[in-house]
DNA sequence: AACCATGGTTCCATAAATCGGAACAAACGG
DNA sequence: CCGTTTGTTCCGATTTATGGAACCATGGTT
């Protein structure tokens, strides 16, 4: 394994909710030798992809990664316009909004806004959810082919309950999360891509499960999906499905 | 050179607005020959540590930056509650709030919080600023001890026109920045730190100058002071000084 | 359609980096 | 103060990177 490989390899260990690391720990996370990583360690720091927190033996990511993370987001003209198309719905209506993109079957938020109402949600950025189990995720697999779908999950436990569910998104246009991740949260959620970069992301509006009848629901799905709608239509989206309630599957 | 320092360098090259590369722009940038920077690129490439941007030639960061940046933020206490801070300011008064560290002579923003007045500031995340230049940057200068402070500027040209605006913010508590860097827009801006890890962050708010009396400006002066006061009492901060509209020295 | 220009990849011998075990140093907790 | 845990340095053998040149691919132009 080369230097590099292993230098990633340290760098996703901060994948899910891991803050800090020492050496020790990456030795035995990764199976190498103390003498090995702390030399990784060492070279790591003096380029800038790892730092120590104070002058403990904690490392965290180097500040580098806020402009990587930066560069990431504004690099696709269409995450741009779909946050800009978030933040307003969000000022609308004062839920939290975020993006999210699908990574296999995994999904991560990439901008978030917070919202204002009293009761809201605080979205977590940088957190991977089982794609089949979020609004979000469900309408970005919504947008692929039923074969690529059918591949993407072949041999998943679970198979049978999610195609249907995802076909069902499909139909109706958006997706709905009802305390299905954290118990009172609600989510409603609509994909839209860009044809020319092969991109796609989910816009979601989270809000307690309580406080929204489902008359304000729909409205924000309408107003959701006439956002992604204007995006669809400047990037030419040919997959892209307006939210449709006469083919309401969900509650 | 190595190639971990090399695949730092491609990294750093997406610093300040570059959100796309190509293998033959690294090559001239950095001085590699374009073998290597095509060999060095796959592997970053394979590591996830880079993406083509759809099947372009292009390539950005890869999606893991976003983890790496929700790692950095979320591994300090300091930085969590201080943003939960600015967020709360923000509900408040509608307008825009974010977070800053110092990076030497530079400021970078780490959470932002969009506001919701009807005129706003649309903060960008990751963009660089000179410290002396920008409200954050002199509430965190002001932090440092004289000497320090002289040594981080030894040989700039604005020596003297830096030093004593640093030790004004000193004086005052708090720093202001009025149409310096954006034509219309101002800022306030106030900085804790945490003596445990030796961090520290601004807390920072900016809005449209026009539509704010400086009754109001002081009153958001006082909020984020408040705000700042609990975090630098939690967290046992010796060096913050609470804003002191007494000592102002500026308009 | 053929061509050129640009940008990207592969090949190869040389040269330089990494590897892990063990000894060494430092920090921590009791 | 001492034992324990954690991190760093040293070393030659082995693996890997390096860059020039030749080789493909792509897209635009005549």
């Amino acid at each position: 394994m080369s230097t590099l490989t292993n230098a990633a390899e340290v760098l996703r260990l901060f994948g899910s909710g891991c803050h800090a690391i020492t050496v020790t720990e990456v030795g035995a996370r990764l199976g190498l030798p103390k003498a090995s990583a702390s030399r990784l360690m060492k070279a790591m720091r003096e380029c800038g992809m790892l730092e120590t927190i104070g002058d403990s033996r904690q490392h965290r990511p180097g500040a580098m990664m806020l402009d990587l993370a930066a560069a990431f987001r504004q690099s696709s003209s269409l995450m741009r316009d779909a946050a800009e198309a978030v933040a307003a719905v969000t000022r609308q209506y004062g839920h939290t909004g975020y993006i999210s993109i699908r990574i296999g079957q995994e999904v991560t938020a990439v901008v978030d806004f917070e919202g204002t109402a009293a009761l809201r949600v605080v979205s977590n950025i940088g957190q991977h959810l089982p794609a089949h189990l979020a609004a979000t995720g469900r309408a970005l697999l919504a947008r692929l082919p039923e074969t690529d779908l059918a591949a993407l999950y072949a041999g998943h436990p679970d198979l049978d309950t999610i195609l249907p569910r995802i076909a069902a998104c499909r139909a109706q246009g958006y997706s709905l999360s009802i305390q299905e991740t954290t118990p009172g949260v609600e989510g409603i959620s609509v994909a839209v891509g860009d044809p020319g970069t092969g991109e796609a992301v989910a816009l979601c509006l989270v809000y307690p499960h309580a406080v929204v009848t489902p008359q304000d629901r729909d409205a924000m799905i309408a107003a959701l999906g006439a956002r992604a709608a204007d995006l669809a239509q400047r990037f030419g989206d040919p997959i892209f499905r307006a939210p449709d309630f006469s083919n309401r599957t969900t509650p």
